[in-house]
Formats: structure tokens, C-alpha cells, sequence
DNA sequence: CTGTTAGCGCATTCAT
DNA sequence: ATGAATGCGCTAACAG
């Protein structure tokens, strides 16, 4: 950047002084009209630009928000970042994103990095691998709320989606389609979400009748290629007797799908297969995925509303919340 | 942020200048060892965390990179921004991401926001709806590059997928297998990537000794909404007469496939179908995608690359590059 | 090796 | 309605 016109380079422009100038370029009450207009035609005609840096030096405010995820890549929370991003936009606020790739050292040193750059405030998806990092920033009074995943241990603001519920519902479809050997499939067992979906799983088992069996609760990774990996891995053995799969997202279930495919397994007719999420490419997969829609949009905006909420309020008066929000079963037809 | 420990707190505890505390915390090699322990010690039992705002100001560098898509939600720009951000991570900047959603108007303003932020530089997937503003951005001085996109008329750092050559692969890949009434469909005519799609398709036809005609050129909106609609429109009339599809982008193949199965159109039986950039779901889809593979993620790399080696560089030596990756066509069963 | 002095660009008192 | 003085937290130039 060379061109740095500052207040100063205004200020001698119009013979004013250089509080005159950042006063009337803020639109103070008490500027004179005419000054405003002046002030205001000399700026653009010097290309001044406002260094946000240094007016936040000064007002303790950036007017930036952290965005921490895990996976970029990821519909679900590129879903949920479009939805932070577009009402940060509205409000005022930048978004400085961070991808750990599931990684808690990583979401360490973004952390530490964004409170460097003084954000407001963050909105994470905690990787959930090693919780005193988020506890640390509560400690300190920093304001934040978690997106998508919350501990079990820790209050602190949070938007998710009702997981216990969204694996019922999954679970009790499957199970009214007459499936008896149902699987649980993918997650990692630190992660909430995960956990949540499994209990609701189990809890759909229950309610029914039928017996849960720990065997039949998988864990992987929670990607494409974890739910690809353990598919095989279960399947190719030829010992599995099971005659559906519930996966904790899509992108686990077009692992599964993919694996199917290679094996030779009809899906739904010898394996019926639901996922959670909803992502955009589920009615266009082989076959159009039966899933859980979780709003990854609308949570990636009541996310962001939460946290400017409390950071327009003193912090003596922000109080944690926990908004929860309702899943919605889509039936096509891989199950 | 209550916890404001500056310099000034860690040298009245030390009984050190600040200026010791700021070398020693940087690690200048004129501080001595014990002092410098001693300072490490203190700052972080005081908790102390530099305040990159006030430093960015002395030393105007903001180290921060701004990123501008068009998408975020779309695959080909999420695989980017991964790229972006973890080359961005690596050197040492933070990235702040704005989602045009292919709006003049938003672009715009995100580039206005990032200028007042003083971020060191901009990569940016162009709307090309408006292209003053990157013309604005370019007489100004300011270092950004573009990533995806590249005007015609416009001398700027890119980084681009080599268009022409992939839209060659997949309309030759065609045509060899015996196709000769084949549709080009997607993208708006300001895209550059939509543009150079379409010439690589035509100079196929005509490599070929096939006839080029403009009604089978078919513009639209690069979404997957605008591939549905598209093809609805054209085929439910019924008076279409084609054998294949060669789609802007994958997404855009998607939105046609879901047309063509409400429609009961078989796939590649009645019309075969080509995409564009190899997103990670076109394995799984119904039936699985022949596409071209345009490496997003080292596209996302490359340009972050490039955009940092042009910062280390006085202004005066920096040199526009335009770097060209070549695309891969990938044979599934879609065609 | 360490301290003193100065100032980045802006916004906030307090005067006038 | 406008100006002068002050300082946010940090780094850089220069002493010593």
C-alpha cells in the first residue's frame, strides 16, 4: 500500500483541523453540514481509504469476528460458514476463517492467532479432542459460541442441531420399514454430534423393543473416506449380518455408498442407508440419499446472531445460551 | 476483552523498558538470554497476548490476506479457500473470507472492507459483473491476484485452470465415442472459465471437421438450480435434439441430472454427460460423473503462493505472473 | 545488551 | 461548530 492518505492529508487539504475531518467523516451531530459535504468530497477525491486498524487501536473494537471450523470442504459447514458470513456482512462485521482439519493443535494456534488480532469475538466447531483449549477461553471472559458440537461438561453458548433427536428420527424410519439389524456407522466418539445421534439411535431401539447392541455401533472418521474405509473393512469380510446402516453424516454415507458399489450391494434392497445433514448433493447421489436436514445455513446464522447479540451487550449482562435447533427427516431412496 | 496485559504491564513487573519487552518477546538477537527467559516467564504468567492491532500499525503490515469467492458453498471454491488458507497458515497470515455470491454490488464492498482492514493483499474469484473494480484495485497498487478467473483485457496476477485445454478433453472425449449433436450448457458469458470452456468445446467440433452452432451453446446461471432449469426448459419440449451434455461445471451436471431423471431420461443411454471440475461427490453420483479435474485445492495453493511471494517483493520488483494449471479429464460412466 | 524518545492513524476528552 | 492536546499498544531509531 503506498497510498496513504490519512486524516492528516485532509485536514491540510481543507484548512481544517484533523478532528474536524475523522468527526465529520463519521457523521457527528455537530459538524456542520457544509463541512460534512466538503470534508467528504476531499476524502474521495484523495482516495482515502479509513485505516480500520488504527481507529480499532483506539476504540478497542475490529469489528472482526473468528470463524473456526473444521473442515471447509465439508457441505455442512461451508453451509454454516455462508450462513456466519452473510450475517456478519449485515451487521458490520469481517469473518477471519480458520480450517483445522480436525486437528486440536491447530485449533490451538487459531485460536491464540485470532485473539491476537483481536477479534470480538469467535464462533468455533470445536475438534472436541482436547476441551481445556475451549475452556481457557471461557476462563478468560472471551466471548464466543459453539457451532454445530457442545460438551457435555462445559457451559457456554452454543447453536446445534437436536442430534438425539435427529437419530431418532432416522432410526424409528428404519426401524418402521421393518429393518431389525440396524448399524450405527461413523463419528468419532469425542465428538458430540456423534455421541448425540448414537443415543438417539439407541433410544429408537428401545422404544421399540428391540435390543441394542454395542457391535453394532461403529465408530471412523467422520468423512467420505472414514465411512468408506470402515464400510469395507466390515463388509468385505462377508460376516456382517445387518440389513441397514445409519450414518452420522452424508459424507460418511457416500463412503458407504462408494464401498457398496464396489461390493456389489444393492442399496436399499440388500442394505437400506440413511445419513444426517442434508447436504445439497443428497437427491443427486446412487441412490437419492435418505437423510436428516439440519439447517447448516440457519445454524451458521443463529450462530453469528447469537454472538453479536452479546458482544452489543455489556458483559456484565450476557448470559450463556444454548439454542437448539429442530431436524427434519427427508425421505428418498436409499431407504 | 477484559484482559488487557500490554508491554507496559510486563515491564513495570519486570522492572524492564518496554522496548526490552518487546525485542526480547520478538526473539532480537540483542537481548540476553536470561532476560529473555525471564520476560517469556512473566508474560505468560501474566497472560500477556500481543495485541497484532498496535503493531500492525508501526509496522504496516496487517498479515492478514483477504479471500473473495463467489461461493463458499460451492465445492470448487471451498477447495480452494482450503488451499488458500493452509498455505496462508504456513506463512504466517490470517485469512478474512467475503462471500460474494456472484454480486457486483457485494464485491465491491467486500473489497472497500478489506482495504480498510489493510489486509497485505487480496486473492480473489472475480464476479466479473463489474470489472472497474478490479481495474480500480489494480491502478491503485494494490497486490492481489485472481484465482479461477481472469479477464481478458485486464494485466493481473492469476491463477487459472487451463479452460480451453479441458473443454478440448471433454468434448473430444465425445466425439470419440461417436457423438455428434452435443450441447454446451451453463455458465454466463462474462465468466471467463465459461468462455474459455465454450472455445475449447468449439475447437474440438472444428478439430473434428464437426459444425459449430451457436443454439447448441446454452448460457445459464453456474449453479446447480440453473443446470435444472436449463434442462428442463430445453428437453420438455421435446424438440431437443441432442446426444450429450458438456456442462460448465459439475454442479451444473447435477442440476441437469435431476432434470433428466424426472424427466426419465437415461443416463449416458439417451444423453450422455460431461461436467467440469471433479468435485469430491462426483464418484457418488447417479450415475458417477465423466468430468475434468481442475486440482482446486492447488489452485487455492498456488494462488496464495504467488499472492506471498509477490508481498516479499519491493513493490517496484514485483512482476505479474499468470500461471496456467492443466486440467485432467476423468472418465466415469456419466459418458 | 538495554533505555530514551518518537510516532504510526485515529478518536476522545476538554476547551473555545 | 471547531481545534488542541492526549494516548491506544506497539516498534524503530538512536544512544549509551
Amino acid at each position: 500500500m503506498l497510498n496513504e492518505v490519512t486524516l492528516k492529508d485532509i485536514a491540510r487539504e481543507t484548512g481544517l483541523s484533523v478532528n474536524t475531518i475523522s468527526r465529520a467523516l463519521r457523521d457527528k451531530p455537530d459538524i456542520g453540514k457544509t463541512t460534512k459535504i466538503l470534508v467528504a468530497h476531499v476524502a474521495t477525491d484523495l482516495g482515502y481509504t479509513r485505516n480500520a486498524l488504527a481507529s480499532q487501536l483506539r476504540t478497542k473494537e475490529s469489528r472482526i469476528l473468528g470463524l473456526i471450523v473444521t473442515d471447509i470442504v465439508n457441505p455442512v459447514f461451508s453451509g454454516m460458514t455462508k450462513g456466519v458470513e452473510a450475517v456478519a456482512k449485515r451487521e458490520g462485521y469481517a469473518v477471519l476463517l480458520s480450517d483445522t482439519g480436525e486437528d486440536p493443535d491447530s485449533e490451538e494456534q487459531a485460536i491464540n492467532m485470532m485473539l491476537e488480532k483481536r477479534v470480538d469475538g469467535m464462533i468455533i466447531t470445536p475438534t472436541q479432542k482436547r476441551p481445556e483449549t475451549i475452556v481457557r477461553l471461557k476462563e478468560r471472559g472471551f466471548p464466543f459460541v459453539l457451532m454445530g458440537r457442545s460438551f457435555e461438561g462445559i457451559q457456554a453458548n452454543s447453536v446445534v442441531n437436536d442430534d438425539v433427536r435427529g437419530g431418532f428420527l432416522a432410526t424409528d424410519y428404519l426401524i418402521a420399514k421393518g429393518h431389525r439389524r440396524i448399524l450405527f456407522l461413523g463419528g468419532e466418539p469425542q465428538i458430540s454430534s456423534a455421541v448425540k445421534r448414537m443415543a438417539g439411535y439407541r433410544q429408537a431401539l428401545e422404544r421399540r423393543g428391540l435390543p441394542f447392541v454395542p457391535e453394532m455401533v461403529v465408530w471412523g472418521a467422520p468423512s467420505l473416506e472414514g465411512g468408506y474405509d470402515k464400510a469395507k473393512e466390515l463388509l468385505s469380510t462377508g460376516k456382517a449380518d445387518l440389513s441397514a446402516i445409519f450414518c452420522f453424516s452424508d459424507l460418511v454415507a457416500i463412503g458407504v455408498m462408494l464401498a457398496l458399489r464396489e461390493l456389489g450391494v444393492g442399496i436399499p434392497e440388500e442394505i437400506a442407508l440413511v445419513g444426517y445433514d442434508d447436504i445439497k448433493f443428497a437427491p443427486a447421489l446412487h441412490p437419492p440419499l435418505t437423510t436428516v436436514d439440519i439447517c447448516k445455513y440457519r445454524l451458521g446464522e443463529k450462530s453469528a446472531e447469537l454472538l453479536i447479540a452479546q458482544l452489543k451487550l455489556p458483559p456484565s449482562k450476557r448470559m450463556l445460551q444454548e439454542v437448539i435447533l429442530e431436524p427434519r427427516l427427508v425421505v428418498r431412496s436409499s431407504a
